[in-house]
DNA sequence: GTCTATAGAACGATAGAC
DNA sequence: GTCTATCGTTCTATAGAC
């Protein structure tokens, strides 16, 4: 990395994602970017206003990589079940997800791109299912929206799956079994 | 409630509930429940014994209440069913699946009651798939502990979106999509 | 059993030298 | 821009009177 500021960005955007927001403080930053307090106050306002950098960036950054995979293939239901079975780290789980029940997530700073996030998500997804049902790969009664949000919650529920049994293989269980239930929803 | 004791305990349990574990300071408590420093550890040795205490007590409820749900019906499908369809509150997500990223997890205090009813949880819903797979109700060759895992990741991952997307609907909308691919599993 | 007072460390943020 | 020193607060937990 060229300079403290990019140091310090990329040693917050690691352990946000490794512990969390609340459970990284300022000065572990600091010293993981090998970086004083002075820096960090320089660059940053505060903690927030790094998150909120931060977060941002992996918000767009995931948002591409959603698209990617999602557009990636002719047929929605290939891109929909390549979406599922793409490499996931249950160690690490979900940058954005992970932070949904901390209470620092009421403020705007971190809220909104963990909400446009997911709402770009939901977005791709749903307009895949809704292409799967015009070209009849999916029921034609389906409920898009509802699905989208389905999709989109088996792959949060599974890394919170492998965290709270402490078995990491859940988490591809779960997307496994998402999967099936997905396949079914092709010969309905 | 009767006595120091149990004010304790109830406004911890509520605490932890509103806003997990680490966010939730003993002082907190203490004011909650009307009680001085001193009934708080003379009760409990430490935060985390009380939080065991509490913890301990929502499991086994909360497996008793999953068994009531998903053995009250005859047919296995419709059990399943239920399960996606009970009330669930977006605003407070679950007792114990909301703990899953905090750091204290790696406490074995907190994270066996916790991992103790998500392992119940896995063997209630597999045993329903099992009987339904045996009945015809669902495919043949369907892998019922996958089927589980994403059951039960459906529900979690229904509270992760709806607190993400700040929007509580979300809550219901992920779990009928779930309950539209259960039901399209039960035709093929 | 319950209380107040306080310890000792960590928190997020600021001050001011260089 | 970067550093060290420190502020005021809060954290979990302990001490000791009643």
């Amino acid at each position: 990395m060229s300079n403290r500021r990019d140091s310090i960005r990329e040693a917050a955007a690691r352990l946000f994602w490794q512990r969390g927001y609340e459970a990284t403080s300022p000065r572990l930053i600091q010293k993981e970017a090998g970086a004083g307090q002075g820096s960090f106050y320089h660059h940053f306002g505060s903690k927030a206003d790094l998150a909120n950098d931060v977060l941002s960036e992996a918000s767009s950054a995931m948002v591409a990589d959603a698209r990617s995979l999602l557009t990636g293939t002719d047929s929605p239901l290939a891109a929909l079940r390549a979406y599922l079975d793409a490499e996931r780290d249950p160690a690490l789980g979900c940058r954005l997800g992970r932070l949904a029940n901390e209470t620092a997530l009421a403020d705007p700073q971190l809220g909104e791109p963990v909400a446009a996030y997911f709402a770009a998500l939901l977005e791709l997804l749903e307009a895949r299912l809704a292409e799967a049902r015009k070209r009849g790969e999916i029921q034609a009664d389906s409920d898009t929206a509802a699905l989208a949000a389905a999709l989109a919650a088996a792959v949060q529920g599974a890394y919170v799956l492998a965290r709270a049994t402490a078995e990491p293989a859940n988490l591809r269980r779960a997307l496994a079994g998402a999967r099936h239930l997905l396949d079914g929803l092709a010969q309905g």
